[in-house]
DNA sequence: TAAAAATACTCCATAGGTATTTTAT
DNA sequence: ATAAAATACCTATGGAGTATTTTTA
């Protein structure tokens, strides 16, 4: 049993129709039919009775639909209890700056940054407006430690060190 | 987020150390390693922090920890929950067939109850007249699930494989 | 006969494995 | 020096898609 089939679950009991449940968690018919199935056989019975005219919950479809719903939320709490507690820990920043101010303000910059946020992880990516679009929409930025980027600051901020 | 992962991560909380909890789970280190990495970029924020002779929590990973036992026995109740409701709505259906009607109609015959009932015990007893009553009535039905029933229906109904 | 779910494949993404490197003690 | 986690790479299972068949109102 998958978290994500507990959501293709969900979609069709409140549905109530494969086709439009389908469109709804955006996979094809076919796929939630086989998650639905693989469902019931883990769980040793039906959780719909469908007809081609019509698809409704058994009774252990509604017992497995309420849970579905509880676990559901748990999950979504459970997301945000843990961001909460890693608070501002460990966040990450991805900035794209073109040349000119990559020795213009970046360095006082991040090294305001680095001196408020110990702990942010910074991902710089510079470069033409071309190039830092792609690069950060990429997520393949190049990665730098918080040491690395003051470093850089510093380096930046008096050239010829 | 999985409950695949949640497994894993409890694995790894718990043991505190990714070696032995990849033994638990049965997967290799690396593998469990990917995960752990998957949680903690999808949750923003490291879950443990490791160094090659020490592995602890952060923060956040002992709050996802909390989480992550509560949503696992939530889900293991649920398996149990819905089986019992369906249980109820267990029924079954003993079939006798004289040989020819077993590769004649039969297939045929179960496939559809197959599909209309997925949650009904289908038993067969197969052999002449005389045999089938007295295996019928005395009850010692061999009994056959109901993939295993759809399983012979296709077998039946293409012969070879 | 029409709408909808189930089947039958095909394909690809990703979970998982093996080998190796890196790192902290 | 060594134990252990991370990285790199490869393989294969199964999740998802398209096309088609089956079914009942």
């Amino acid at each position: 049993m998958e978290l994500r089939q507990l959501s293709y679950f969900k979609a069709v009991a409140e549905e109530l129709h494969f086709g439009r449940a389908a469109a709804r968690v955006r996979i094809a018919q076919p796929a939630l039919s086989n998650h639905v199935m693989a469902l019931e056989r883990e769980l040793g019975g039906a959780l719909f009775i469908r007809s081609t005219r019509r698809v409704e919950l058994t009774r252990a479809g509604e017992t497995f639909y309420d849970r579905c719903v509880r676990i559901l939320s748990e999950v979504d709490l459970t997301t945000e209890l843990t961001r909460a507690a890693g608070g501002s820990r460990m966040r990450q920043i991805k900035i794209g700056t073109v040349h000119p101010a990559t020795i213009g303000m970046l360095p006082t910059f991040l090294a305001k940054i680095a001196r408020k946020f110990p702990d942010v992880k910074i991902h710089i990516a510079s470069g033409n407006t071309g190039e830092i679009i792609r690069i950060l929409e990429s997520g393949q930025d190049p990665t730098a430690s918080r040491d690395d980027i003051v470093d850089i600051a510093r380096s930046l901020a008096r050239p010829r060190r």
